[in-house]
DNA sequence: AGTATTTGGTACTAATTAAAACAATTACCA
DNA sequence: TGGTAATTGTTTTAATTAGTACCAAATACT
């Protein structure tokens, strides 16, 4: 009734599902000896010619400084590798090592198996309603961002 | 249309609105000197004559190995303090003190203004739908988490 | 009573996280 | 062209996080 319940109720049922989502992710993700963030690299970088550290850290929320401890950890399991861009300077590119690639291509299609699991129950109409409400709030919680009290950049996507 | 394109789009969604929000509630706490999880046990202890680590875990959805970590400095900052269960030898009451309550006194109005601007453009059916909408993923989840295979318990709510 | 199991909290480790300071490079611009 | 500003990635620090092992207290079960 008062604006007061919105925030514990609404709120911390999004905290909840979010970890509920990690831990079930984890859950599969764990039995590769990858961490979430680890493997998340490497679904990113599957399929592509590999990628800047600036362009892997939008897609993937992870922040610059965080994504050098991840990515060098990859390095030496050696399944990603670095390379200096040749048209930057400042730049590195990040890809997968050919062991990279065995690990994605041999493990994704399950992952993404395990993870739809989620929507049996789900008609695809109710699939984009999800997706629009999530946007929705996405939106309302960063147009308040860039004009409230915080020096946030409005990272929009690529 | 297929099923590969669900994971990316909405899971993602999730994510990017738990960290817009995370992000967007912690401009605030940080003028206070206070982390998000710090902040957080102060206010679910405002009001409250204390209670276990126990039930502040299941409150703020924090493990009891990081609870332990995140009490401790919040007693360096003298806003809480620990004090041993009359009734069971094993359990420590967290409770605040009169700092502790000054500072959730003093800031909690403001801060829940603070976090209600983010449903200024919300009717109170949309709070209901989306709190609903959260609740259903959130139960979709969890469903497979204790079929599935982790080890993990299935923590109902009271 | 007496042992076994469970429970509540702590200690420890490895990884992630945000934030700030920093070096190297590039972009801009007057 | 020269100097200032912005960008890219690394480093460092403090805190959180999950997970495991551990200890003491309480409960269960003979």
């Amino acid at each position: 009734m008062n604006s007061t319940s919105t925030f514990p109720t609404v709120l911390r049922e999004l905290l909840r599902t979010h970890q509920a989502f990690l831990a079930y992710a984890a859950s599969h993700v764990h039995t590769l000896d990858l961490t979430l963030p680890q493997y998340d690299i490497i679904i990113t970088l599957g399929d592509t010619p590999g990628m800047t550290f600036k362009k892997l850290g939008e897609k993937t929320l992870i922040t610059k400084g965080t994504l050098t401890g991840v990515i060098s950890r990859l390095e030496d399991k050696g399944l990603v590798q670095r390379v200096a861009s040749e048209t930057d300077g400042r730049s590195q590119i990040v890809r997968l090592t050919a062991a990279g690639e065995d690990v994605y291509k041999r493990t994704f299609p399950e992952h993404l198996v395990f993870i739809n699991r989620i929507f049996d129950d789900y008609s695809p109409e109710d699939i984009v309603n999800l997706g629009d409400t999530l946007r929705r709030l996405h939106d309302a919680v960063t147009a308040l961002r860039s004009s409230g009290s915080g020096t946030l950049t409005d990272e929009t996507n690529e």
